[in-house]
DNA sequence: CTGGGGAAGGGGCCC
DNA sequence: TGGGCCCCTTCCCCA
């Protein structure tokens, strides 16, 4: 396929609105951890089958933000719903906040696990000093000792406060499942929720060159892109003088300079500046295979 | 067919 | 957490 496919001009493509994932976390008085949106909680399946219908530690100190739970249609905000697997109604979830359609569509794309929005009417959760504890340690799996610290919920270690719970959970990171945030868009799947932004940003392609109306995922790239315009060409060859506009292209250009290629073939040992080269060198037949 | 330049895509790392 | 940068790779085109 051509790769100008791959590039949408700015009039053939809808511009694309970061700002309406940015602006769903921007509302005051939600965890700052998730945002009051996405910090998915996931027990085990063990833990998860005792967690409908009993009651958990946490329920007493929710020092979690989070549990796992259907993002709630709007006709379930409003209370005319199914009920709950946790058996409470979206009220006392603090269903208050909820993320607009669009948003609430492109999350659950995302593939992640059930969520809950942050309650907005729990009690304020008390530190061992009887103080409030701050949002910013929401998103916590412990539960409190009756010293008032937290106890981690997986080898009882106590901590004193939520950060240094959250600290202690890392060496139980292998306890975790691992997730995987899948893309809408195509199948490709990512470890972290920001790698999947970034490779949302493909798709999207956010960067507009103001000249043509190409696109592109990421401002360097629009930056070398706009080089084609200027006739830029900041990377020289140390050897002949000829200049670049990339750098890349510079690294492959010093290769023919080079009297040891990088690339060898396997059957007929021709070496080859560039892996391109000797791809194209064995599909062409000097390697048939078996 | 081959070598090489140009342009661009995308993951990872660092600040 | 996001942006910038690095690096590698891929694809197209031309001599």
């Amino acid at each position: 396929m051509p790769r100008s496919f791959l590039v949408k001009t700015h009039s053939s493509h809808k511009i694309p609105n970061y700002g309406q994932l940015e602006t769903q976390r921007e509302t005051k008085g939600s965890c700052s951890t998730c945002g009051g949106l996405v910090v998915p909680f996931l027990p085990d399946e063990e833990a998860h089958s005792t967690l409908v219908g009993t009651p958990r530690p946490w329920d007493h100190n929710p020092v979690i933000s989070c549990l796992p739970l259907p993002l709630p249609c709007d006709e379930e905000v409003r209370g005319a719903s199914s009920p709950h697997p946790l058996g409470v109604s979206p009220v006392e979830l603090g269903a208050g906040r909820v993320p607009s359609a669009p948003l609430r569509d492109s999350l659950n794309h995302l593939n992640l696990p059930p969520l809950l929005f942050l309650p907005m009417r729990w009690p304020p959760i008390l530190g061992p000093s009887g103080d409030k504890v701050p949002d910013r340690l929401c998103g916590v799996v412990g539960t409190s000792r009756p010293s008032g610290c937290l106890e981690c919920l997986h080898c009882h270690q106590p901590c004193h406060n939520g950060a240094g719970l959250t600290r202690h959970q890392h060496v139980h990171s292998d306890l975790q499942p691992k997730r995987l945030f899948s893309c809408k868009h195509c199948a490709k799947e990512y470890g972290s929720l920001g790698a999947l932004k970034m490779h949302l940003r493909t798709h999207t392609l956010p960067c507009v060159c103001a000249l043509c109306g190409k696109a592109f995922s990421r401002p360097w790239l629009l930056q070398g892109h706009i080089r084609t315009h200027t006739g830029e060409k900041p990377y020289t060859c140390s050897h002949c003088s000829r200049a670049f506009a990339d750098r890349s292209n510079l690294r492959a250009h010093l290769q023919t300079h080079s009297d040891v290629k990088r690339y060898q073939c396997k059957r007929c040992s021709k070496t080859f500046s560039r892996m391109s080269l000797l791809a194209r060198h064995e599909e062409s037949g000097c390697c048939p295979g078996p």
